[in-house]
DNA sequence: CAGGATCCCGCTAGATACTG
DNA sequence: CAGTATCTAGCGGGATCCTG
């Protein structure tokens, strides 16, 4: 028989790929830290260099925006990878207070330098993009 | 009439809120860095320190895994950004190439800094998520 | 108070086919 | 070679209702 059709390496090229996407440990971060409400979590947790603890309807407050579907996935999810303890103090009604971890705190440093370049560069690339756009436009 | 339900206070905190993400230097960083392809690109173009132009073919071969819709999508949005160039020389047929501007460059060195994150804490976080699955499987 | 369980819709990645 | 056009299935995420 024939080795393969092009269609068929393309597959296996793409299976390959996505094993080493798994592996990837950057990639893994990225997905970890692009999850729509994963800086703000860091964010409100971490302050502005001086980490505090937060109930769970705090948070839900200071994130006005998210479900209460969102904000108790992504903090499981976060306890899960180390990056914040979840602490429940058995009062009536019960006390759920979530605060970062060391590992979360070092995270949250890498977001302030992601927060400085936005910052510094992102006013930079939004008028590229509306020249950009008005150049497409009058074509 | 009563002021508001609610259901209604947060649906309009809701809209508040997306507006303010909507303006988010941060978030929109993070929107444009989390892209499946734009990392990946980024580190093909930006080499290990060395900057260099490719091919659009080149890159495809590169990032095995990417369609070709992706692969054009994803270009032109970063070149829209002013991220990357696109240079088309009138060869028959015609050759395009893709090469980081400065401020892409100057991104590439941001995602640098995360890869290094990656590489020193990932596995910590993958232990923790492994040990805390196990905990909760005996459960 | 701090969630768990469901239903459901919009969006987008990807596969496929075609072109200057 | 370097794309464009179209179609669709899967799933992330929100809304809603319920509970220890």
């Amino acid at each position: 028989m024939p080795t393969m059709t092009a269609a068929q390496r393309r597959a296996q090229a793409k299976i390959e790929y996505d094993a080493f996407l798994a592996g990837c440990p950057s990639r893994r971060l990225l997905d970890r830290i692009s999850d729509k409400w994963v800086a703000l979590i860091l964010a409100a947790l971490g302050g502005n260099g001086t980490p505090r603890s937060m109930r769970y309807s705090e948070l839900s407050r200071r994130l006005a925006g998210v479900s209460q579907k969102m904000l108790t996935q992504t903090l499981r999810s976060l306890e899960r990878d180390g990056l914040v303890t979840r602490t429940v103090t058995p009062t009536v009604p019960v006390t759920v207070t979530y605060e970062l971890t060391d590992l979360g705190l070092s995270l949250h440093e890498l977001m302030r330098s992601v927060k400085r370049w936005a910052e510094a560069h992102m006013d930079e690339v939004l008028a590229n993009r509306e020249a950009y756009d008005a150049r497409v436009d009058r074509t």
